[in-house]
DNA sequence: GCCAATTCGCGTAGAATTCACAAAAACGGA
DNA sequence: TCCGTTTTTGTGAATTCTACGCGAATTGGC
């Protein structure tokens, strides 16, 4: 189980990842040592994942973010495996879950442009058999940014 | 602007971003000395907005994901202001967009359990003056985790 | 009060990053 | 074609960080 100094540490390395293991120290009322001892046992027990580079979309030139419904025609376990492969296999579907409610799945879609996306949802999506109903909302403004996760 | 070089280092470094200089030569069939310069770069011109930890949720204790819609009652800009700063203030809800068509805002939640989830609808969303209808959607699976962006 | 076990801090060894410098390549003009 | 300039590339040294082991201290149980 995880402590307050094990839910800060958490915290402060999904903020900065590059942070030094003095750093964490200092933050944390730590000595370096026993910050760095507490990440390799946080890493080592899988609370920590991996550690992964955050770009700006804007500069990466995806200009377009939006969120996908889609609804299948057919449920059935093979369906589902169908199109999990469909999206696992599309970069500009970033995540993809599966909701209670109308829709069957939700896509998470960064496109360069509305082109892109419009492409995506007319040439990937609906001419795929199993989906019957695609429904796009864009992104305006992203109110909140990715932040870290409620430790 | 990026070449094919730069994208598959971002693309590497949204993977794992603790390569180290070396990896990423070999990877992309460069001296070790080339790929730490063109990181150097591609994080001062700003493609690279910061490194963070991926946490495993479960293990975090956030059993529940789901997706709430919000609805104001008035959209003023005062409004909008106001639900910023509710939002920006609660851990638990990790992103915020505002989309077109008909539900306002979206917010992509983490909680601990349903109690938790329950709590935060009816006693900090709907009881803000400016919100006029929520309707959340739990999340069954994840049937594509966060992946990097398309580059 | 004593002993065991865990935790803590320090020091060292290995590795990575960063910077500077020199060589090589690319480029442009005469 | 040749030469000077500019940019790029590789190497090496200095600094910094991580990982690991060892001795000391603190904690908990009996």
């Amino acid at each position: 189980m995880l402590d307050l100094t094990d839910k800060r540490l958490l915290a402060a390395l999904q903020r900065n990842a590059h942070m030094t293991a003095q750093d964490l120290g200092e933050h944390l009322n730590l000595s370096p040592s026993q910050a760095g001892r507490r990440r390799q046992r946080l890493e080592a027990e899988g609370y920590v994942t991996g550690y992964t580079a955050r770009l700006d979309p804007m500069k990466a030139g995806l200009t377009v973010q939006a969120f996908v419904q889609v609804q299948l025609a057919t449920h059935g376990p093979e369906q589902a495996q169908n199109f999990a492969r469909l999206v696992a296999a599309r970069p500009e579907v970033i995540s993809a879950w599966t909701l209670t409610g109308e829709a069957d799945y939700l896509l998470r879609v960064y496109c360069a442009d509305l082109r892109d996306l419009n492409r995506l949802i007319h040439e990937v999506l609906l001419p795929h058999a199993v989906v019957a109903r695609v429904q796009s909302q864009i992104v305006m403004d992203q109110v909140k940014p990715d932040a870290p996760l409620p430790t």
